[in-house]
DNA sequence: ACAAAAGTGTTTTGGGTACACCCATGT
DNA sequence: ACATGGGTGTACCCAAAACACTTTTGT
């Protein structure tokens, strides 16, 4: 029988050797953005300043995704939120490349070598509470990404080539509209992400056919031009609707 | 200073909470296949005859790609193959859902919580040697894939998706034909693996704008009906060509 | 009246799909 | 001569892409 301090240190006790790293994409104002973190790392008589995802251990009570989905919470103050694993990086010394990196991680490690997962992840930068996030985090443009710490370039690259690939192929998209949104609001949120841009007619034209995108008896209001109709997505009509072959292409 | 004898220690030590199975599909005959391997398991007073994918632990000097090509070479015999990782599969209690499945593994365990890493192959059933087959490994039929160890049907399901998503952008197929090949057998294969049928005049002309299929001045020989002509895959224009946009698509 | 974004149709082009017959070879 | 798979062309439909003007609102 395990005393209830036992059960609790259990449960919080993390596996060696492994962990998880989230990509954090945020979409704002025609701006794709992404969450880093800022680590202070004192080494030889100076402090190192550096950049990188927010990553975890992981529980021995919890899965890989309930892993990412506690990054996200503790980052974001956000639930329920959508993230999904994309790809395993494993080489023997990813956190030996710079010495400043395995100066910082050290300490926290339980085994030298780790296998990280990585995740990404997609939040509405207006669900997000700014005065609430954490002091060293910071949401840098996408397309501007510094110099990160470990092998954390490449986990973005892979998770952007996969944030775009899987936003063409499922209703991702509404994971960063509001609840009710304009056609341009979607279309620019296309091209924000694709840095492309698409004609207005084309476009509108491939929307209407999507009969899960529900136009209400509403219009915008407060903009100073004609008012652009509101609409919705109905996750069952999609769920209903879709075949094997549909491609969500725009 | 470490002996040799530790150096090679170290080299073949693994690492604890992290393992790869594998999941290789071969083709012959019309007929996708894959390795499963058979476990004899003593436990209540009887023997248990168990199904599983083939499966490794990861040792310290070498990434996941090269585990799994490890595991490839020790299944077939076969090296430099292609293997692609697709998936991680983390459930908490995935070695411990059936008794007989943790008393298999138990004794290899450093650590009772394994998370592994999926990945999937392709081989041409002509370049392995059966005779060399380890004893309990057997090449099932894809489409009748029995009851496997652990969570090793929900890997294969999974593993199956992946490599018909990866047969429809990359030029996967070439892996699973002969050197020189003809049109109709490359049909075949993608007919095979996709569980449908194409139209012989689209699929021929889908094909031949593929600038990168070389018809050769040779043709099949003791067949008893006209010779197919005979085509190579040149990877060089096909890398030099292929566009961001490219769907290989049959 | 002006600025700013909403909204709307037509034409051209290329790819997908459906469909049936003759050809070259071995036996 | 026959059986077997190899090889070819045409017609229809629909989706993608290019392209410009009018409408509605706030200021």
């Amino acid at each position: 029988m395990l005393t209830e301090l036992e059960i609790n240190n259990f449960a919080f006790e993390t596996i060696p050797t492994i962990s998880v790293d989230c990509v954090i994409f945020g979409y704002d104002n025609s701006m794709l953005k992404m969450l880093v973190r800022r680590e202070f790392i004192p080494m030889d008589g100076k402090i190192h300043v550096e950049w990188k995802l927010p990553g975890n251990q992981v529980r021995r009570t919890e899965n890989i995704d309930e892993t990412a989905s506690r990054i996200l919470k503790e980052q974001t103050g956000l639930e329920n939120i959508f993230v999904k694993q994309f790809m395993v990086f494993s080489d023997p010394n990813r956190l030996k490349t710079r010495p400043q990196d395995f100066e910082w991680i050290k300490p926290r490690l339980k085994d030298e070598r780790v296998i990280t997962v990585g995740f990404y992840s997609l939040v509405n930068l207006s669900d997000v509470d700014n005065s609430t996030l954490v002091e060293d985090a910071n949401w840098a443009n996408a397309y501007e990404v510094t110099e990160l710490m470990f092998d954390h370039n490449e986990i973005f690259d892979e998770a952007l080539k996969k944030l775009r690939y899987d936003l063409l192929h499922d209703p991702l998209v509404f994971e960063l509209l509001p609840e009710k949104f304009t056609l341009t609001q979607m279309q620019k949120l296309y091209e924000a992400i694709f840095n492309v841009s698409f004609d207005k007619r084309n476009y509108r034209r491939k929307v209407n056919k999507m009969t899960y995108l529900i136009p209400l008896d509403e219009i915008q209001t407060g903009v100073s031009h004609k008012p652009a109709r509101l609409y919705s997505f109905d996750r069952d009509i999609y769920e209903k609707t879709r075949t094997e072959r549909f491609d969500f292409r725009v």
